[in-house]
DNA sequence: GTGAAAGCGCTAACAG
DNA sequence: CTGTTAGCGCTTTCAC
């Protein structure tokens, strides 16, 4: 073989121009490139040095390597998402939020989703190293937290979690007032006439079980009486929702209206009344939690609440930077953030009844 | 201040356990540590050397600093995910796919989602720091693929991408057939007995383009005619779905059958039909692409096609892998997965109309 | 104001 | 079989 062929780099990254490089050009050691860079305002530099070093970085479009420079400030540019699950489209929006958010702020998201059984206590590790995030937010809670979270700390990261219930842990967590939301959606129904209530609950998860109290306890407060018959518990997907509103309906006595936990379940529930032939708002009414997107699409569309997931995804990203600086935890540990109520075609009053369902216009 | 405070590591990362720990604890030099550790076969060391060295490892879970090894190595664990839209649960599925396979083989995956306007042309950099990855996966293509495929691949990264068009690239593409997929729906409905054709055409991507073309050629093929009408062009969403729908249902002369170029606009085209009152499959059919989950929990349930996203994925994984691992392009570099038919209650005989709609069961 | 030098944790080339 | 040494690219003392 040919031995004067210049290697071309071992594996990757064979052209990036260095700090050395940019010194060696402007004549200048390679701290001062590097300090100049840095823009840290504490140094002062001939006026001429700086342009000159800006100068050539510009040009040859140099940037620190993150890597190298991970290793040195023990610190990468790099949040880790854990999400209990991206096929939910509100998590993925969350998710987008998020990582659109963190871009801005010079940051990547490392996905960490992990479609586990919800059972099994999670190794951390498993879904993401987390040697290599400078920050971690949680998407919704679901397995040994304190743990989880503890280990993550103690790795000398930053935490934040969302969609989280109550503090399992000293981490911010930011959430929608889901008891505001079970209340808008209740008082919406109860204006409709609705006086047997049924509530369809994801799983035992925080963001779901509080949600759920806050229907039994507003119920309470309103003096209304609750079967519990018609509180169903399955999982917490489209099929879930299937599968708990099918069993609303086999009842004899059912429910005039059902609270559905979120969105994706509702969809599912509004499918099962569909498929058995019952009419919704008509026959029972049907509301959601989160309006996603696809709320407005399905038919009828969902009365639902609204998670100001931008908001939510802002607060997030904003308060794990503010950690990561080493800045001190607020003091409001909890962020609850208002929901807003979305009235569409699923719900209507007790009485509608035997009116028949939409016709056709022509 | 007190001086003979130990200072507990600058940012992060206090405890973890090093190399040279371990070479300490077990009396050999740190280079014997790594080595052993590995587990490169060409080196062989006495029984009682590598005993202890791997005993005491897993003693103090020790594990090498991945930012430390991609520095030394020039070369991360991280995989670029470059996404056109998280939204769509298409794209979430196969994200999460993705996510899953590459950490079984020891990669994590970077989210690079971008949700700008398609005309734009995007500096990838903007989009995802790829010095920090071994090898990007670009779902769909949009926009100046070319160049962009080449900054990646000039700074030492492997490239596969999925869902993508024709061959802008030398890279590798992963794809279902779209082509077959297309045929598929055109013999179930022309099994129907439907003659009058429109297409819901999400924009002028790649992926979507060949859907069309597939469509005309085929409709072509078969001899039966278009009406140029009947092709409509919106935003690749659920609410270009319905947009475009609403416009094909204005129409005086309107198609029997309408494709759909995914799922997810399809459910748009729904609603539409839905909302104008005009009864699927009674009065017109619809087709998806894609085979999302929500496709049989929409009413009616939606007639689509399948993609085989778990293969997708991890032939995906698969090629990047062996590309970042130094081999040699593959030579066919089309990869074209079959799919497959669902019919479900979206499509019906051209003769339903007038039947009247399904009715409550009770 | 600027340079020299050390070192983050790891791996690999080069001895022996 | 194993140790010594160099160096990835960066930042940051410490000197002058």
């Amino acid at each position: 073989m040919d031995s004067s062929e210049k290697e071309a780099g071992r594996k990757k990254k064979s052209s990036r121009p260095t700090a050395k490089d940019i010194a060696r050009l402007a004549g200048v050691s390679q701290s001062t490139v590097s300090r100049i860079l840095a823009g840290n305002p504490s140094n002062f530099f001939s006026q001429q040095t700086r342009q000159r070093v800006m100068g050539i970085a510009e040009e040859l479009s140099y940037s620190p390597d993150p890597v190298a420079s991970a290793l040195r400030n023990k610190q990468t540019k790099l949040i880790g998402l854990i999400i209990r699950s991206i096929f939910d489209p509100f998590f993925a929006t969350l998710v987008s939020e998020i990582s659109l958010q963190a871009r801005a702020c010079g940051y990547q998201t490392l996905l960490g989703n992990s479609e586990t059984s919800p059972s099994e206590v999670l190794k951390l590790s498993s879904v993401l190293d987390i040697r290599q995030t400078a920050g971690v937010i949680i998407l919704g809670d679901w397995w040994d937290d304190k743990h989880a979270i503890q280990d993550i700390l103690s790795e000398g990261n930053a935490v934040v979690t969302m969609c989280h219930s109550e503090s399992q842990t000293d981490t911010i967590t930011i959430n929608t007032d889901n008891r505001a939301g079970i209340k808008l959606l209740l008082d919406h129904l109860i204006q409709l006439g609705h006086y047997k209530y049924g509530f369809l609950q994801g799983c035992t998860l925080g963001d779901f079980n509080e949600r759920l109290e806050a229907f039994l306890e507003y119920l309470h407060v309103m003096g209304i009486q609750t079967n519990h018959d018609w509180l169903i518990n399955d999982t917490d997907d489209i099929t879930g929702g299937y599968r708990a509103m099918v069993r609303i309906l086999e009842m004899e006595d059912r429910p005039t209206a059902v609270l559905v936990a979120d969105d994706l379940m509702a969809i599912g529930a509004l499918k099962a009344a569909n498929d058995a032939g019952v009419w919704v708002p008509e026959d029972i009414s049907i509301t959601g939690f989160d309006n996603i997107e696809l709320a407005s699409f399905v038919s009828p569309a969902l009365t639902t609440v609204q998670q100001p997931i931008d908001v939510m995804a802002k607060l997030g990203v904003d308060y794990l930077l503010a950690q990561i600086q080493g800045e001190p935890t607020p003091s409001p540990r909890f962020v609850r953030l208002q929901p807003r109520l979305f009235v569409r075609e699923s719900t209507g009053s007790v009485n509608l009844k035997l009116k028949g369902r939409r016709l056709p216009k022509k």
